[in-house]
RNA sequence: GGGCGAAUGGCGUAACCGGCAGACGCACAGGACUUAAAAUCCUGUGGCCAGAAAUGGCCGUGCGGGUUCAAGUCCCGCUUCGCCCA
């Protein structure tokens, strides 16, 4: 039993034997009844990404257009289709139905051709969905022999099978209009199949015989009874509703979304709470007995079916409604199942008599910040989504949705090293100097790549613990990159933020003795460093909290806390006065403070061991920063003349622009490059830039 | 084929509202300390040109156009890569 993904041009992926279909009896659920509640609702989700949005939408996939009813010719019974199509219904000359159809074995019993058109059908059932929905790829199909009546004209078309025709999609059979679809067309040329023209481009006509590829613009509709003369896009919806009138259709909405297979033939998941009865058919486990455990004594042998079914203590039940013998469904649940429902698990851990409190529940939840990969953007934020929906309709829970705000974090990459030779992956750390392959020694193909062990590209963060500490790898994966965006992993560079790391504990540690000192007395006395400093730690403080809560940008936050000690360890505070020695302490206090989210174990210890702090640092609060000791007193301002920079002066700040203009002008390099020519134009940008235009 | 996103030094990245491109870190080079190495510390580091130097000039954010006094940032057209959907 294989999963789609493990199916490779219709082999298995690991023993490359053949996959074949077969219908099995499964459990499922509902979602496609949640379809439009789940595109609906996306209002309700304040920050989600606009793209993990779009995907779901996609995923979804609402299509408005028509149901039609064909009638069968063989049985007197009808075949729905779904088409976006409707206006080209007249249009119609053969039908194409999927190979899973039903309808096709009843149609061809007993016929000459049967066994061709079953041998057809089960040849294109292992071609992949991909290969066979594709514009490009090669069409094929086989005539039934049987026939269809177009409801709208009375029309007799063939019905073929096609390996375009999907089960998946709408009902499984599509109408064929090659003179307007490109893979109808392509159909049609390839079998000769008769191609009729019903969409005309305004004030013009289509020779059908002469047609290279289908006519798919907008365009008036022809040789379509009293639809002849209107415009197709208009059409599409007249003709739905007439349909809709002459009870053959009508409007539809049709959705790519399908319901959840949830079976799977696995031991680890959740058992599928059901009994199988021989007089009582399948009964659900009553409630009182739920949840239905997984069993211990299993044996993994790797063949037959799930382990599960050779446990004799888990497959002996009797029927909960008539007592009699029973066994055990032995699929369990998809393991999205279990990730639907965790955060609401998580706030009641301890229920016993039910799988949650929905009093608790209702108190902490929808969750307000969600944190995960894009990866999940549509299986298990999708699946969690429906999940609260329909644990919402059974007043189980009083919100709509589970994640008020989400959050994608990029992936962390990493270069692999792939050896073309050996047709694997190598560990980059095993490779040679120029990436030879440590087994063949043929050079190796080098690919930045998402970390993963199939790629033997993954880092083991004990080992990094075990060498810096784990505040180290905390401090790198955050400084890494923007969180939001992937961001590539280098070995090397964890030393940097290791070494700040050390230079906190240093710093702390060298001016132990400033941090208890009482508070002077008397007008604050601050040489220039020291005030440049106190600036410098507000303004790291505002930046740093910034960047925490607006934008969960760790990244520019520890890069500032670095500009910060570099400050700090500049100054030499041996000879200080005791407000500048208050200042520099308290400095420190506020980066080890702002630090500590980042290096938690280093900045507990600061503070215990040298800050003398009695509980934790995270119970001491958040500095806030101030805004009049982050305000600069003097600030650089760009001199240009014509668009060129030419000069920087410091100059204070809130000067307004006739006094910088002078200063500006008196500066030797803009003198020598306005050089007695008059400015004709001055730009004046408040605190950063002036720009004289010459004449 | 469609949708979304990205592209900035040798490398990871920063520049929040259009206003100093390259903060912070890695790597590298020179120096200090050391018996030595590691660690640590200091200095330098986009390219080209002029200059002994201080310094000055020109170019530079994937490519081609445009808007603007001013574009990594906005607009139009492309290229490449990534993700999702076909």
């Amino acid at each position: 039993m294989l999963a789609n993904e493990q199916v490779v041009d219709g082999q298995c992926e690991r023993c490359k034997s053949e996959v074949d279909q077969k219908d099995l009896e499964q459990w499922f659920f509902k979602i496609t009844k949640y379809a439009q509640r789940l595109l609906d609702d996306m209002e309700l989700l304040e920050s989600w990404p606009e793209r993990v949005k779009v995907m779901q939408r996609n995923w979804i996939g609402r299509s408005e257009g028509a149901r039609i009813d064909f009638k069968v010719e063989a049985t007197g019974g009808t075949l729905p289709v779904f088409t976006t199509r409707p206006d080209t219904v007249f249009g119609v000359t053969f039908m194409a139905i999927a190979p899973e159809h039903p309808l096709i074995r009843r149609l061809v019993e007993g016929k000459p051709n049967a066994r061709e058109v079953l041998d057809f059908c089960a040849r294109i059932r292992r071609q992949s969905a991909i290969e066979r929905a594709s514009e490009e790829s090669e069409k094929e199909g086989i005539d039934t022999g049987s026939f269809l009546i177009n409801p709208v004209n009375g029309d007799r078309v063939p019905l073929w099978v096609t390996n375009y025709a999907l089960m998946e999609y709408g009902t499984g059979a599509v109408m064929a209009v090659p003179a307007h679809d490109q893979r109808d067309f392509m159909f049609a040329r390839k079998y000769g199949l008769p191609v009729k023209v019903v969409i005309c481009p305004r004030g013009g006509s289509i020779d059908a015989a002469g047609m290279t590829e289908s006519f798919t613009e907008e365009g008036v509709m022809a040789n379509s009874g009293r639809f002849d003369g209107t415009g197709n896009v208009e059409g599409i919806k007249a003709v739905a509703d007439w349909l809709g009138k002459q009870g053959i259709g009508g409007p539809t909405v049709s959705y790519k979304l399908r319901d959840w297979l949830i079976s799977r033939q696995r031991y680890w998941g959740a058992p599928i709470p059901v009994v199988y009865c021989e007089s009582c058919g399948i009964v659900p486990v009553p409630y009182s007995d739920l949840p239905v455990m997984l069993p211990i004594d299993v044996k993994f042998t790797g063949r037959g079916k799930n382990p599960l079914a050779y446990s004799e203590e888990f497959m002996r039940a009797s029927c909960p409604r008539c007592g009699g013998p029973g066994r055990r469904e032995t699929d369990t649940m998809d393991t999205f199942v279990c990730s639907s429902w965790y955060y609401l698990r998580f706030i009641s851990p301890h229920e016993t008599r039910q799988p949650f409190s929905t009093e608790d529940v209702n108190r902490w939840l929808p969750v307000d910040q969600y944190i995960g990969g894009v990866e999940h953007a549509i299986l298990h934020l999708m699946y969690a989504r429906f999940f609260t929906k329909a644990l919402y309709d059974i007043g189980l829970v009083g919100f709509k949705e589970p994640f008020r705000n989400l959050f994608t974090q990029g992936m962390i990459t990493k270069e692999s090293k792939f050896c073309r030779n050996c047709l694997t992956y190598k560990s980059p750390e095993k490779t040679g100097e120029n990436g030879e392959c440590p087994d063949c020694g043929k050079p190796t193909e080098g690919k930045i790549d998402k970390m993963s062990k199939s790629q033997k590209n993954v880092v083991d963060p004990q080992s990094l613990i075990d060498r810096f500490g784990s505040d180290t790898l905390r401090l790198y994966t955050l400084f890494i990159g923007p969180p939001a965006k992937d961001s590539e992993w280098q070995d090397r560079a964890v030393i940097g933020p290791h070494a700040f790391k050390n230079r906190l504990w240093e710093t702390a540690e060298k001016n132990r003795a400033l941090f208890n000192e009482p508070p002077p007395e008397g007008p604050p006395d601050l040489r220039k460093a020291y005030a440049d400093l106190r600036r410098k730690t507000h303004q790291t403080l505002a930046k740093v909290t910034a960047d925490i809560e607006r934008s969960f940008h760790f990244n520019t936050a520890i890069a500032a806390s670095m500009e910060l000690l570099n400050e700090i360890r500049g100054i030499d505070p041996s000879d200080a006065n005791a407000f500048e020695r208050q200042a520099y302490a308290e400095s420190i206090r506020i980066l080890v403070t702002v630090l500590a989210p980042f290096a938690p174990h280093v900045c507990e210890e600061i503070n215990e061991v040298f800050f003398g702090g009695t509980g934790s640092i995270f119970l001491g609060g958040w500095p806030s920063a101030s805004a009049e000791a982050a305000a600069d007193e003097e600030v650089v301002l760009v001199v240009q003349v014509n668009g060129k920079v030419r000069a920087r002066i410091r100059v204070p700040a809130g000067l307004e622009e006739a006094d910088l203009t002078a200063k500006a002008l008196a500066d030797p390099n803009v003198a020598r490059h306005v050089e007695g020519r008059a400015v004709a134009r001055t730009v004046f940008v408040r605190g950063k830039l002036i720009n004289f235009f010459l004449k």
